[in-house]
Order: C-alpha cells, then structure tokens, then sequence
DNA sequence: ATAGACGTTTCATTATTCGGAACATAATTT
DNA sequence: AAATTATGTTCCGAATAATGAAACGTCTAT
C-alpha cells in the first residue's frame, strides 16, 4: 500500500473513532508501527488536516474543514437549498435533508435536523443505499444514470421490509416517476420512515429532498400534511436554482459583491 | 518534501483555484511532472478526497465533507449556534459568523449569510487575523492564552485603520472586556465593519459572535438596535450551551435517541 | 488525414519510507 | 522517593515505494 493511502486511512480512522487518539491506540488499531504512525502524521499536522488537543493526542484538524466546506459550497444546491431545509425543519420539528448523486453514490449533501429527542441525524457527507432509501427510488425513476443500475451490485437487506426483489423497487420507482414522491418505510433502517421528492431544473433533477422522521410520527402527523410540506419545499428550492442568473459567487472570506 | 505533503498540496491547490484540473494544468502550477501528480491524485481518488468531472478533470471530492463536516459536528458552540446564526441573519439580512481558537489561529466555524447583494461572506474553515478583527479583540481581552499574544508575530497593515500599534490594540481590548463588545471598522478589508460578542460557558469563552456588515449600512441600521441584537444572539447561544447536560449526539448517520 | 494535447502506463534509477531499537518524558506504582 | 510502565519522538540500515523521461492510446481540432 502507498504512503499516501496509508496517511488517508490513518484519518478516516481518526474520523471514525470520534475521539482524539494518541500515536501508540492509532498503531495499535491500524496494524502500523508507532514510528510509522507517527511520521505519516507530520505533514497531516503540518497542513492543520490533524491537530492536537491538549493531552497532545490526534484529532482531525480545521484544514479538512476548509476543504470539505468549499467542496459543498460549489455546489449550487446546497446554498440554495440551506435556509429552505432550515425553516421546514424548524416548522415541523423533523430533520430535513438533501441528497445528491456524486460519482455514482448517493451522498447527504446538507441536513437541517429536528428537535425531537429520537429524531434522524444523519452525517453530512456519508454514503446511503440506493435501493432501500426514498432518494434512491427517486434517482431510479429519475435520473437512473447517475446511479449504478439495481442488480449489478448486490442489494444488502438491512430490514424485513428492505426491497431485495429488483421488480418491487421498480414498481415503486415507477410510481414515484408518477406522482414525483417516494417513500421509504422501515426499509433501511428500522422505525426510520423517509419521504423524498425531486429538486428540477428544468428537465434535470440535481438532488433529492428528504424528510425523515421516527415512523410512529408518520401517522400522527398526518402523512398528507408531511406530503404537501415536502412538496412545498422541493418546489420553493428548485424555483431558486432556476430564478436568479448565475450561482451564489462566494468570495475566499471577506465582503462579496 | 514527502510524498503525503506533495499530495496535500494537490489537494489544497484544487480547493483554492475552485475550478476543475486536469493532469497536465495541476503539474505545470505545481512544478511536478504529470506522471507524479497522476501518481499522487489515485489514492486520493479511490478514497474520494478528489473526484472527476465529466472531462475527467479532477476537483476535491466528497469524501472531504464527511472529514470536514465531522470536525465541525464535534465542536458543539458550533452545533448550538447554527439554528441561532440563522435566525438573527435573516431578521437583519445581515451575515453573523462565529470565530474559534484552534492550535494558536482563530478560525471562522460556521456563518449565516445576509441577503445584500454586498455582503459579508467568510469562508468556514478560513484564518482570520487577531489583531485586525473584531473577533480578535474579544480573543484579546477575554482568552490571550489561546492566541499568540500580540507582539509576537509581525502585525501587517491591511487598511489604512488597521492598528498596528501595540498600546492601541490593548485599549481596545480593555474596552472589549468592560462592555462585552468589540468592534472592527475597515481595520482589515476596507468597507468592512464588525462587531462581535463574547460566546461564555461559565468563565470561559468559547467563541466569538460576529456581525458582519458593509460600513455603509452600520449607521443606516443604528448601531444600537445592532449592538442589542448581538448582545441577544450570543446570549442566546450561550444559554444553550449551559442548559441541557451533554451537547447533542451525532451518530453517523440515521436515527439518533 | 494529420497534428497536437492530454491522460495513462512503463521501467530503470534513486530517494523515501519502513520499523525495530534507543532515547526522553511523563504518569503510575511500589 | 525510587522504580516501573506507558507514551511520543528520534535514529539508521534495509527494503520499498516514489520518481520522471519516454512511450502509448485516445480524443479533439485543424
């Protein structure tokens, strides 16, 4: 394996232990000599992608993100789609969030959560399923092209209700062409139920909206009242993309004209 | 110079031109031979820190939002503040954003911007300057530890008003500590006025709130009304700081309890 | 068709990384 | 207080991965 993989892994495992960690619990975790990991961590350190906290262990640093921000603030969407997600999700107390197909993944491209004690929370940047979540129905229905074709991976089935039959999920992406929502009841994740509707521009669909809530709210809530606010704020977000002429410009730091 | 720093000056390289590259652009930028920025960029690729464009151009990649974005989901003043930032931005049309100590620096850690055609847009993840910021002085004044003291590094003059002088600086910060506010008018970027309020957990500070704006419109909206909003803003977020026991969770991705 | 530009692959050379061991420092135990 | 353990850092010969010029395949523009 290359230098660079390594120090790649070396954080994604500091991203993914949550906790700063010392160079002896990174070697010791990763399979690496403490020399080792301790030199693939200088020129991390030495740009800011780690830092130390005070105990001097390692933790993911402010450069990644610097990094991570500019990459969604090119994206158009999510600018514009931020305060909508925020109002919704402030209106009815459930997380809000939007997911986009990049290199042939779906990936959460910006959230706005909820207030409730058991509400979704997912990870701005982290992958999700295509075939048991509503934004991947959507993509199937929509835009199949961006996403890798149902049966040429293997569908893992994460609940009883997951969708493992190839012609029930394009049943469902079918309806979902029709009436421009789709559902996703339990099929992920257990007592998680999604509804998910396009943003357009013009003939394009470049991201789906999604509101997930605790499946036990879906019925107490009112699932058409859920339907017509997920309608109203894919539809207010893709009026913005298409409304003003060019993106949002967005200077370095500093006053933008 | 090593190879991992080599690979995160391509990645930096292609955060900073904004624009997608291809081999041979990234090479002749960076003196490197195409093959060797080819070399560098594949486990960059297959890691998803760089992506392709549909001309195959390279541009950073998602998988540094998973990375950046967790950094910021660790910092709770920054989860706490973001609901609140919102809020007071879009009732003044004005941008509020929030300013950290992190390894010596003070960094910009979350924003909400204004509506103005000319407006403050800071860059999340961007250094700013101690002494030439309204955030600076807080910093100054309430938190000299976490920042290198005034002195010790060279104060280079943006503007015309930038206070180059030592004893000035401190008078500021004196003030900032008696009332709780401090001020920057067109001390960094010439036509930029901020003022900004002290985040507290306790005795500490946390962060800094900032409002930003063009100088233009800090008389035109009052600069009562502006101090009494910030006043308001931090209060708020430091009260929500206190409340509840733990910050909030933040599990990787799904339902949350 | 032809020429140019680009991304990718190859390969002998070379510089860098590797990792065990020694060293320094702090925390914990005897 | 002395000894022990654990941790971060530095060192150095051996091993390996990075290097970069050149060749190749592909695409676009002439």
């Amino acid at each position: 394996m290359g230098t660079i993989a390594k120090a790649i892994e070396v954080l994604f495992h500091l991203h993914e232990v949550g906790s700063p960690r010392g160079v002896t619990a990174i070697g010791r975790e990763l399979g690496m000599p403490r020399s080792s990991v301790h030199r693939l961590l200088a020129p991390l350190l030495a740009r800011g992608l780690v830092e130390r906290d005070g105990e001097g262990h390692y933790r993911p640093g402010m450069g990644l993100v610097a990094l991570g921000l500019g990459v969604l603030e090119r994206e158009p969407v999510v600018t514009a789609s931020r305060p909508v997600l925020e109002r919704f999700a402030d209106e009815l107390g459930e997380t809000f969030f939007l997911v986009g197909a990049r290199a042939g993944e779906l990936v959460v491209l910006e959230k706005a959560e909820g207030r409730g004690f058991l509400r979704a929370a997912p990870q701005v940047g982290a992958r999700v399923p295509v075939h048991a979540t509503a934004a991947g129905k959507l993509y199937l229905a929509f835009a199949p092209e961006e996403v890798p074709p149902p049966g040429s991976e293997e569908a893992p089935s994460y609940t009883e209700r997951t969708l493992t039959d190839r012609v029930a999920l394009a049943a469902e992406s079918a309806r979902a062409l029709e009436n421009g929502l789709a559902w996703n009841r339990d099929e992920w994740i257990p007592g998680l139920s999604v509804i998910a509707a396009p943003i357009r521009a013009g003939q394009r669909m470049l991201a789906a909206l999604a509101l997930a809530l605790p499946s036990s709210r879906l019925e107490s809530l009112g699932e058409n009242l859920l339907c017509e606010r997920i309608r109203a704020a894919a539809d207010e977000i893709s009026r913005r993309l298409s409304g003003p002429l060019p993106g949002a410009p967005g200077g370095k730091s500093g006053v933008s004209a």
